[in-house]
DNA sequence: TATTGACTGTTAGATATCTAACAGTTATAA
DNA sequence: TTATAACTGTTAGATATCTAACAGTCAATA
């Protein structure tokens, strides 16, 4: 009985939070009229601003394909909370940036995916979750 | 600066992690001409074949809604991978069957599977392997 | 400097999943 | 025993993401 040898639990598991984190932090900012995403994405532009963020930064960070971006940039910018320019320099790229609309939600975010956060760990002790960032952080560096 | 209260770095890893994971997955079985989704619950259904497992069961080990597992198994069905039979004991349900066809790819869906499994852990120590499966369970039982 | 290859973003069309509304079946209880 | 509630699965329509083909721009080089 070669079972246990076939089971893969990691896959499994990652799998199975990933699904139910997804679920928790869309439901958490539902309110808001966004998604988890979308939350996810307006947050990153906002805190890197200054660095004048192209479509390709956000592809490269949130591991999506460039015509996922623009997708989610066009609903975005459709609502009112980014725009995006075409910089001098490079008419290729687009620079995008967070508009006010977007800004007053952003502690929002903050607030709603902490809570989600805490909900995960809470059920670790302390050690327990430095143990847990290092590992998930020595993995994802390697895949 | 508040900037480091402000991250949630377990749930951006998990999510990371998790997409790079299915995309890995989806990669190792699209020669056989299905996603890892579907491998994983034709190799569900096989080894409990003699529980006659119903759709409510699969949403429910999937974490998916029923009308997506109903989705699901139109395709699997068409394709002649499954067949879906309506219980004497109960017209409601359908029990779910893997046929000939699937049953031929489940090793080679073990195989893929294993492999990729193996990679993302394998820049652990057989202890930290160990650490990690006991912490991804505790996470699990309690979201 | 003209050509070509690399880069950035968009579109079209496919697939997966979701929610809400629904149909039929079974269980409960008045 | 009949009416109602709970259960199981389906459909329709929405959203998110993907791949492949494409358009325009920039960089390298012959």
């Amino acid at each position: 009985m070669m079972q246990s040898r076939k089971d893969t639990p990691y896959l499994d598991l990652f799998q199975i939070i990933g699904l139910k984190l997804k679920k928790r932090a869309d439901e958490s900012i539902k309110e808001l009229g966004l998604n988890a995403q979308q939350g996810k994405i307006i947050e990153y532009i906002y805190k890197n601003q200054d660095k004048h963020i192209i479509q390709k930064n956000l592809a490269d960070r949130f591991h999506l394909r460039g015509a996922s971006i623009t997708s989610i940039l066009q609903v975005l910018e459709q609502k009112g909370y980014v725009e995006r320019k075409i910089p001098a320099t490079n008419e290729r790229q687009k620079n995008i940036y967070v508009l006010p609309k977007a800004i007053e939600l952003i502690d929002d975010f903050n607030d709603s995916f902490h809570k989600v956060e805490d909900e995960i760990i809470q059920v670790l002790t302390e050690e327990e979750k430095q143990i847990l960032k290092k590992l998930l952080i020595k993995i994802n560096e390697h895949i």
